[in-house]
RNA sequence: GGAGGGGUGGCCGAGCGGUCAAUGGCAGCAGACUGUAAAUCUGCCGACGGAAGUCUACGAAAGUUCGAAUCUUUCCCCCUCCA
């Protein structure tokens, strides 16, 4: 079913007690080192960065998302456009994202809040039932539909090589009755979704189903033995990952405790650089997250341990006036195209100014950042030494 | 010389007798951001104080009033129009 499409595991963990690997994902459009990030293009576009500047910092990979696309300008129009690899440019794998994250969106307020459950209540403008989920488009307004069979049907227009089931995202802040319920409901629309794709196939896609079930362990296991037990190629973890640091290892933990792990496993939604460090030792092989991008857009610029300012956080905010005289680069011993050039008072000159080149520079240190960061993560793996590389990074 | 319009916190700009230390916006300072409705959002932003609070404030001075950024008088500046 995926005779286009392999993956090979290179190289298990030497720790005991830790599971990370190398891999290598194939795809028509080229190959994927793993343990890998994802940088999300959600409307076919990483913003503010051309194909040529992901190709620049060695990105393997990039996702689009379904809902916004379908939304907006329709996967039709991009189909005959050629599809999303000639549309946008990025001739490298993609990924498109089902669409099922963003039902919880679509009421007020930001999605992650919810997902991550630092609000409490449902969002309510999305209706979901058993065919799908009706919502008003982000774009016009107009009431949508989004079933399993639509999603597919879209994202196999679009073209991306992996594509993901179309699933309902829960929330944190539900009961445990309703997470049940919500699961099962997943497993059924990824089993329409499996067909869907089956009668579709073509052999240019591959198909990633989605273990669901909440921070409950019982739940995990049981999504994760579902999804193992059916023919998709990879496997993806979704859904709440509770509401601390911890709780969302403990939760991956849960999720890879059924899962087929001759399969690539990705992560979806986590890019925190201690975050992927722990999601590695699990045995993740790969992540997306719009964190390295939108933070650049807000003057986040992320640096390894030894460039922490007093707050220890990954990243230091250019915005800040203690940079306003900095004339070092964001990193000395980076080698991104920004750090080669730029001084962080140029950074800080430039976002206060409102110059927009501010925003692609740090986006593109950070996304060189993220690169570098799983070269070398693969490294450690390879030579046994991954500790020594997680304590120069985190 | 004549007629009119103004002077408010770093800037722009509301308020036009009490609920005003004074709406907004900008700038400034800080925080958040993890399957992107995000070049976004939140908080602080006269001085001193941790806070309660105290003080100094709406061009200047003098009045009216229980009470004035708001009313009166004089003065000082600015702008527009007519000569």
């Amino acid at each position: 079913m995926y005779k286009n499409f392999s993956f090979n595991i290179l190289q298990q963990s030497k720790n005991l007690k830790t599971n990370e690997r190398l891999g290598k994902i194939v795809t028509p459009h080229g190959e994927i080192q793993t343990p890998a990030f994802i940088f999300c293009g959600t409307k076919a576009s990483v913003k503010g960065i051309s194909p040529y500047q992901l190709k620049e910092t060695n990105t393997q990979i990039i996702l689009s998302n379904t809902y916004h696309l379908f939304s907006y300008p329709g996967s039709a129009y991009i189909k005959a456009r050629g599809g999303l690899h000639k549309f946008s440019g990025w001739n490298g794998p993609m990924f498109t994202d089902s669409g099922g994250f963003q039902i919880f969106s679509l009421g007020h307020g930001s999605v992650a809040d919810e997902i991550k459950g630092r609000r409490s209540g449902i969002s309510t403008l999305a209706k979901i039932d058993e065919e799908g989920a009706t919502f008003k488009s982000y774009w016009d307004g107009s009431v949508q539909l989004l079933t399993p069979e639509k999603s597919i049907e879209v994202q196999h227009e679009l073209g991306a090589d992996l594509i993901v089931s179309f699933d309902e995202c829960t929330p944190y802040h539900i009961d445990k009755k309703y997470t049940e319920k919500s699961m099962e409901r997943s497993h059924r629309w990824e089993k329409r979704s499996l067909n869907e794709f089956i009668k579709r196939n073509n052999g240019t896609q591959a198909l990633y189903g989605i273990v669901q079930g909440g921070i409950y362990p019982d739940f995990r296991k049981r999504s994760a033995e579902f999804v193992s037990s059916h023919p998709f190629f990879a496997t993806a973890i979704g859904g709440t990952l509770g509401s601390t640091k911890e709780q969302m290892y403990e939760v991956v933990e849960m999720a890879m405790n059924g899962l087929d792990i001759r399969r690539p496993i990705h992560l979806l939604g986590i890019g925190g650089i201690s975050d992927i460090f722990r999601g590695v030792k699990l045995g993740i092989d790969t992540f997306d997250c719009v964190h390295p991008t939108r933070i650049a857009r807000h003057g986040g610029a992320l640096v390894k341990a030894a460039y922490r300012d007093h707050n220890l956080r990954e990243h230091i905010n250019l915005k800040k006036a203690e940079y306003r005289n900095d004339d070092n680069p964001i990193e000395i011993d980076c080698d991104c195209p920004t750090c080669a050039i730029f001084s962080r008072a140029y950074l800080h000159y430039l976002l206060k100014a409102k110059e927009l080149l501010a925003l692609q520079a740090i986006a593109i240190h950070n996304i060189r950042f993220m690169n570098k960061l799983m070269e070398e993560i693969r490294r450690g793996i390879a030579d046994g030494n991954l500790t020594e590389v997680e304590s120069k990074w985190c």
